[in-house]
DNA sequence: CCTATATATGCTCATAGTAAGCACAATTAT
DNA sequence: ATAATTGTGCTTACTATGAGCATATATAGG
């Protein structure tokens, strides 16, 4: 065992697929892309495909090549996410498949760009992930199910165990006084996982669990093949923090829109409501936008300006970024 | 070509390598683990070993267990980085060789830990990256080289591929009046590959190049085997980041040190000089540490009190972390 | 002992950024 | 006309940050 070298033979059952969560942001709601289950039995997933080692000269290559196939869509920002390898990650695995490793990227696009196709469909991403949108307050699923199933699963157990799981869910939920982070998505999912909350986790395991755990995985979510949840847990996650720190935001915006229609992007992503003053006032002083002069078609109230987004600000400051200045949590 | 089922015969000629970016903090210098090549011609590299799909269950179990094989170390903090996938990234396949996927990890190490080994020895950081240490001011080699050479690089060109030289060049060196932002490692290095600087460049592209290019290149950092140079700079990128917003510095630290020693290990990482009495304020401020009440052996003035890291801070604060109060840099 | 030097620690002050909200303007729906 | 909706300017209190002054306590060397 000891420094083998590489065996071809033995490494030959890997298989590596690329996975894109591609996201856009239509009518204030944040879209993602899922490709429609060949059968009403199976479970949606996103867009993925095999690396080719011949044919694709880089990953984001490959992944560009297999979403441009599957969905007829020419992805423009593109960054990868995490790599996910563990064991039986595919359930096929265990028919003795080779072992699945996943490269899983995030891709934004505009929402001029988005059309439906045969094979894919935009969903809603808190769809999947329905106790991550606080945009009218904390989700109800978290005070009525959520919270109670986990502090039950903490309490299976004694010890030190029970404290790593108060810990646990401490930090991602934001219980007993601390503060709900809106990036720990995984986080999150990764604990409705282990509690048996989501259905995948009791499909992963292939136990039969008790039936009002049952109803209860109704509500948290649509479930989605393989371990596609996680990527797009993962992707969430990664997607609200670096619209702090990066202009990524508009990357989902078409070229003008009102700073209405700016926050209201931001805050389909970010979860949460924000403080439209201030929000207006943080945008102005970072210089991420300027005004083109023209006025928007009205939408209700006091025609409002159009703005674009100005590309320079990446060359003035350090971090441009949306730093939300997202309002206090009321649980 | 269109949706082609997976097919395993052509994905055999896949290897996936996982790969580790070692960092330990010794002396307020910044190490990082190399193994030590097989003969004097060869280049250093990081600690790797190829993936194995039916002993290990997850990347980072693979991981731990290469590193201990190689090295004795048992990991602690780990973190995956990147999936590293471009063609050719091994000049091995240039003959034929698998194509060679590497999932490159994070890992920190206490400076109690690290002991040196018949394989490996421990290195310090800027000896790969020397423009990247600004802790005496800006490194003299940027303008007495670095800079005048992108320049010569980016005038080569016309047009707006030009101007796409001039604006990365810009972005990662904050020149023209743009400011140095300590996280751009990566494209730093790139830049520098790009423009024919590190000796990377020119033996990956087996071409000759102009005898003072060469010259050049010796000063620009020690040159690594393959592109564990480019994994290298992303792992130093995503530790200056990640050292900002969670407490992961404090996985460098012995249980006890004094304040002027964590700062020395933030500024070696970060690669800057703090204001010392405002990075107290700070760590203290967000609570990061309590008093041990013992006073430090003395090292050449008033002796300092010992502190240790409040494990507690991750439930009381969002993003703990050191928000480095860095100096402006006077270029 | 005295002095230079190095580190440790407490404190101030000016400035910038942030959260929250008041006030008012310009439009549409009823 | 009036209510409802959206846009926009401005204030106010508070907090965080960058920079630096002042002083405390040690060591090293004459």
């Amino acid at each position: 065992m000891k420094s083998a070298p590489p065996e071809p033979a033995r490494l030959s059952g890997i298989v590596v697929e690329l996975s894109a969560a591609i996201a856009a942001v239509t009518d204030e709601s944040p879209k993602i892309l899922m490709v429609r289950p060949p059968d009403t039995a199976a479970r949606a997933g996103l867009p993925c495909g095999p690396f080719d080692p011949t044919g694709h000269r880089t990953l984001e290559e490959g992944l560009r090549t297999w979403v441009n196939e599957q969905t007829g869509l020419a992805l423009g920002y593109v960054e990868q996410l995490y790599t996910f390898g563990n064991k039986f990650r595919d359930p096929e695995e265990r028919a003795g498949g080779p072992r699945p490793l996943s490269v899983g990227y995030l891709a934004l696009l505009r929402q001029t760009e988005v059309k439906s196709s045969a094979k894919a469909d935009w969903v809603d991403f808190y769809r999947y992930f329905p106790w991550e949108d606080g945009r009218k307050g904390a989700p109800a699923i978290l005070d009525s199910l959520i919270l109670p199933r986990l502090a039950a699963w903490r309490d299976e157990t004694k010890g030190p165990e029970k404290q790593r799981r108060r810990d646990r869910i401490l930090l991602a939920f934001g219980t007993e006084g601390a503060s709900w982070d809106n990036e720990r998505v995984l986080e999150r999912y990764e604990l409705l996982y282990e509690a048996g909350l989501v259905f995948e986790a009791s499909f992963d395991s292939g136990q039969k669990v008790e039936p009002n755990l049952v109803a209860a995985q109704m509500v948290t979510g649509a479930a989605l093949t393989k371990d596609h949840r996680r990527i797009l847990a993962t992707a969430l996650g990664r997607l609200r923090a670096k619209i702090k720190y990066r202009p990524v935001i508009f990357e989902l915006m078409p070229p003008t829109f009102t700073l209405f229609q700016l926050q209201r992007a931001v805050e389909a992503l970010a979860g949460g409501p924000l403080h439209k003053q201030n929000f207006r006032r943080l945008v102005a002083n970072e210089g991420l936008v300027e005004p083109t002069g023209h006025m928007s078609a009205q939408t209700g109230g006091r025609p409002a300006e159009l703005f674009r987004f100005r590309r320079e600000v990446v060359h003035e400051r350090p971090a441009p970024g949306v730093r939300l200045p997202v309002r206090v949590r009321k649980s």
